[in-house]
DNA sequence: CTCCAGGCTTTAG
DNA sequence: CTAAAGCATGGA
C-alpha cells in the first residue's frame, strides 16, 4: 500500500466527491472508499492533511488533480467579480475537478439522464457488481467499472433490469461501438471537436456531452447544463433564454477555460444548499 | 395522486 | 430549422 498527503485547504473529500462529478464511492472509517475504472482508494482527512492510501498512488495523485494549483484557479475565478460565485468557492474551497475514465464517464452520464443522484449511484453500483471484475481493496472486495467490451456482452432486457429504464438500449448500443472502436482517438481532440465527437454517440446529448469532455477528458471550456444551472440560471443570474444550448453558450463565452470549474462550484453549492 | 431528477431520441410542423 | 411528445424508475 503507498500514501500519500496534501494539504487539506483546496482538497476536502467531501467537496471533491458529493459535488456530483463522481458516482462510485463510499462513507469509510474518517473519510472515504473512492473507486475509479478498475482501481479504489481509501482518502481522509488528517489535521490539516488530506491523505490517500492505494495500490495505484501514481493513479489517484492525478485523479485528484493534484498537480494544479488551485488558489491561482480560485483567483482566476475571483477576477470575475460575481458575489455569488466568490461565495462559491470560499464556500466549497476544498473542490476539484477529477480525472476520471473516459469510458466510465460516457456510460455514467448516459446513465444520468433525467435521473437523479442516488438512483444513478445504485445503478451503476449494480451494473458494476455484476458485469465488472472483482477486485480486494484493504481486506474487502469491490468491482471494477466493467470494459465497453464487458458491457457489449449483455443485451438491454439486462440493462433494463438492473434499473437503467430506457436508457437500456443506449448502454448496449454505445457497448458496442466502443468495444470495437475505443476512445483513444478522442483524447487527441480540441475541446469543440470532442463534443462533437461525442454527441454522435447513442444517448449522449449536449448536457451529457459536456459531463464527459469535462470530468474524463479534462476539458474545462466545457460547462454542463442541467436542471439545477437552469435553476441558477433563472434565479441567480436573472437570465430569461429558455434553450440550454445558449444558456451554455452564455456561460461559456462569459468563464472560458474556466468554466467546468465555475459551473462544479455553483451546481454543488446550489444542490447542497451551502 | 402529481412532480421531479446532472436529458435524449423521435416525430411533427 | 424549432417544438413537443414519449420515455423507465423511484422518492418526495
Amino acid at each position: 500500500m503507498q500514501k500519500f498527503d496534501y494539504d487539506n485547504t483546496y482538497f476536502n473529500p467531501k467537496d471533491v466527491l458529493e459535488c456530483g462529478q463522481i458516482f462510485r464511492f463510499e462513507p469509510f472509517k474518517a473519510g472515504y472508499k473512492v473507486y475509479s475504472a478498475d482501481k479504489a482508494c481509501y482518502v481522509y482527512t488528517d489535521k490539516s492533511k488530506t491523505v490517500v492510501e492505494s495500490e495505484y498512488a501514481d493513479y489517484f495523485y492525478r485523479f485528484f488533480d493534484l498537480e494544479r494549483e488551485y488558489a491561482a484557479v480560485i483567483e482566476k475565478i475571483r477576477q470575475f467579480n460575481i458575489p455569488l460565485i466568490n461565495r462559491a468557492c470560499e464556500t466549497a474551497k476544498g473542490l476539484r475537478l477529477l480525472n476520471q475514465s473516459p469510458e466510465e464517464m460516457l456510460f455514467s452520464f448516459i446513465i444520468s439522464q433525467n435521473n437523479n443522484i442516488p438512483r444513478i449511484k445504485g445503478i451503476i453500483s449494480r451494473i458494476s457488481r455484476t458485469v465488472g471484475e472483482r477486485r480486494e481493496f484493504m481486506g474487502e472486495e469491490y468491482y471494477a467499472f466493467p470494459s465497453a467490451a464487458r458491457l457489449a456482452e449483455k443485451d438491454a432486457a439486462f440493462y433494463k433490469s438492473l434499473g437503467a429504464g430506457y436508457r437500456d438500449e443506449f448502454i448496449v448500443q454505445t457497448a458496442k461501438r466502443v468495444a470495437a472502436e475505443g476512445l483513444e482517438h478522442l483524447k487527441a481532440l480540441d475541446a469543440p471537436e470532442l463534443k462533437k465527437q461525442l454527441l454522435t454517440y447513442h444517448g449522449v446529448g449536449p448536457k451529457v456531452a459536456d459531463c464527459v469532455s469535462l470530468f474524463g477528458f479534462n476539458k474545462a471550456a466545457s460547462f454542463p447544463v442541467d436542471t439545477w444551472i437552469e435553476k441558477i440560471y433563472r434565479e441567480d443570474f436573472n437570465g430569461t433564454l429558455k434553450d440550454r444550448n445558449k444558456i451554455n453558450a452564455y456561460f461559456t463565452s462569459l468563464f472560458g477555460e474556466y468554466s467546468g470549474y465555475v459551473q462544479q462550484y455553483l451546481f454543488y453549492c446550489k444542490r447542497e444548499n451551502l
